[in-house]
RNA sequence: GAGGUUGUAGCUCAGUAGGUUAGAGCGUCGGAUUGUGGUUCCGAAGGUCGUGGGUUCGAGACCCAUCUUCCUCCCCA
């Protein structure tokens, strides 16, 4: 055998039977996208490299793909940067393309590059797939489809409102029995950082209290002293570690705790109205819990935060999202507030399939196979099919004469609905056997009946 | 980017302290059954043991490199 072939690590094929799975979870999220308002784009694969470089941390940075320029261009790679051991110039003389990272940043560059075609509050969706050359695990893939709902334009906290029923709507249609929408606010987080008088370290506290419920009380103080939090403000942030209570109970604690800080009252004040206006409306099946040491590494983010977990199921997070003030103000567009969150289609994926949550339905391909009896008999089925297809089912005739017992089981290993029996008997009386696969039944019926029995 | 783990037939895996022609189950194909599938019985095909080096009289097994898998960390969907 000649080598095996394969595929990069971190990417899939995909089976027939997974597409219509996956089609299932898009076409779900679309018709609420739709439902709320919002309309599909579509931006490239790749972007500049300037247009991503930046825009995620430091270790965003590293997880970005980089396209190796072609040709000539190949000629401007710096080597005395090389020499000198400056190894990111370096990769920048010989990268000036790269796969995008997200849907976030591109739509940010998108909304700057046409704003004078756009109307705002412009609310746009996209569906497309996103590159990180991570290192893959459990849920982790190095390409992924990201489907993004955002809006730009407004700084309204109806649209937040909006997107935790959204979360709730989409979750709901595809059937997952439970699941939870953590919600915190930066300005809460940054609030925390004044409180305690370390405003410059807002990002090293943060990702320190992001791992409470991984690492434990004693692991995030270790994390904040290693980062040289001084000790008297650890004495001040060890409380919110040991918050307890309801969400009501604790945002209250929080209002206490952030009472000098204007804009700690501040994300105080806009959580609680997402909170107070969602309840109001009701939700279904979600979950809604203010998660204090939830912070999310995108460093974008200005306002509230969400990420979304799948109930019961050992996986991330499924969805993301946040509001950022100031994204389009990176591509010289400022005062642009936007907000937008992020469905994980492949993790969804994943935690529908450990759940056996996927419809029976989903997938099933042929309705109506034709047994193949000879050259005499394909001559009167043929027509038979096309009549049967212009009726919008799909319908085939095995393509050659084989044995019926083999015939049946293709018919059965490709899971057709009916099978449709017609030889010389048949022909002769001008009618079709139709055998229901699931059930086994056989019935003799006309074309028309046929059409009729099948529709319904 | 750090540490660990995995790779043997299409799939799931055996393969003892290195020793003849590398096994099983499932699946595939053929037959029992020339108009009836998912059950049964019989038979067959299918592997330069991830790849490249090395040690050895001899390597699927040992060593090195590389790719891949899964896991922990980092980070994230």
């Amino acid at each position: 055998m000649a080598q095996k072939p394969a595929i990069p690590k971190g990417t899939r094929d995909f089976l027939p039977i997974e597409v219509a799975r996956r089609n299932y979870i898009f076409d779900t999220i679309k018709q609420s996208f739709k439902n709320f308002g919002f309309l599909p784009i579509e931006t490239p694969s790749f972007e500049l490299s300037q247009t991503l470089m930046g825009k995620y941390g430091e270790e965003g940075d590293r997880l970005i793909f980089r396209i190796l320029n072609s040709g000539d261009k190949q000629k401007k790679a710096d080597i005395q940067a090389l020499e000198e051991g400056n190894l990111p110039r370096f990769a920048n003389s010989l990268s000036e393309k790269a796969l995008r990272y997200d849907l976030t940043v591109p739509f940010a560059r998108f909304v700057v590059q046409h704003q004078n075609d756009l109307s705002f509050p412009f609310k746009r969706y996209q569906i497309q797939p996103v590159w990180r050359a991570d290192r893959p695990q459990h849920g982790r893939y190095q390409e992924f489809y990201q489907c993004d709902a955002d809006v730009v334009g407004s700084d309204s906290l109806l649209y937040e409102v909006d997107f935790v029923q959204l979360f709730d709507e989409v979750l709901t249609n595809l059937g997952l029995p439970s699941f939870t929408i953590h919600i915190n606010n930066r300005k809460i987080l940054s609030g925390i950082a004044e409180v305690s008088g370390e405003s410059d370290r807002l990002i090293d506290i943060t990702v320190a209290l992001d791992k409470l419920d991984k690492i434990g009380e004693e692991g995030v103080i270790k994390e904040l002293t290693e980062k040289g939090v001084a000790d008297s403000s650890i004495e001040k942030i060890k409380p919110l570690l040991t918050l307890s209570g309801s969400t009501k109970e604790r945002i209250e604690i929080m209002r206490n705790y952030l009472s000098t800080s204007e804009i700690g009252l501040k994300g105080i004040e806009e959580l609680l109205f997402v909170l107070d206006t969602v309840e109001k409306l009701g939700v279904e099946k979600a979950n809604i819990v203010f998660d204090v040491t939830l912070a999310r590494g995108l460093n974008y983010y200005t306002g509230a935060i969400f990420e979304v977990k799948a109930d019961g199921v050992k996986m991330g997070s499924i969805c993301g999202g946040g509001r950022y003030d100031d994204l389009t103000g990176l591509f010289g567009m400022p005062n642009m507030s936007g907000v937008g969150i992020s469905f994980g289609a492949d993790r969804i994926y994943d935690v529908l399939k450990e759940l056996e949550l996927f419809p029976k339905e989903v997938g099933q391909g042929l309705e109506v196979l034709f047994v193949n009896f000879g050259e005499t008999e394909q001559a009167h089925c043929l027509p038979l099919v096309k009549d049967i297809r212009k009726n919008g089912i799909s319908c085939e005739l095995y393509p050659s004469k084989a044995k019926m017992q083999k015939q049946m089981k293709y018919a059965n290993d490709i899971q057709v609905k009916y099978v449709a029996i017609v030889g010389e008997n048949e022909i002769e009386n001008n009618i079709i056997q139709l055998k229901n696969m699931e059930t086994g039944e056989q019935e003799e019926v006309s074309v028309e009946e046929l059409i009729m029995l099948v529709k319904k």
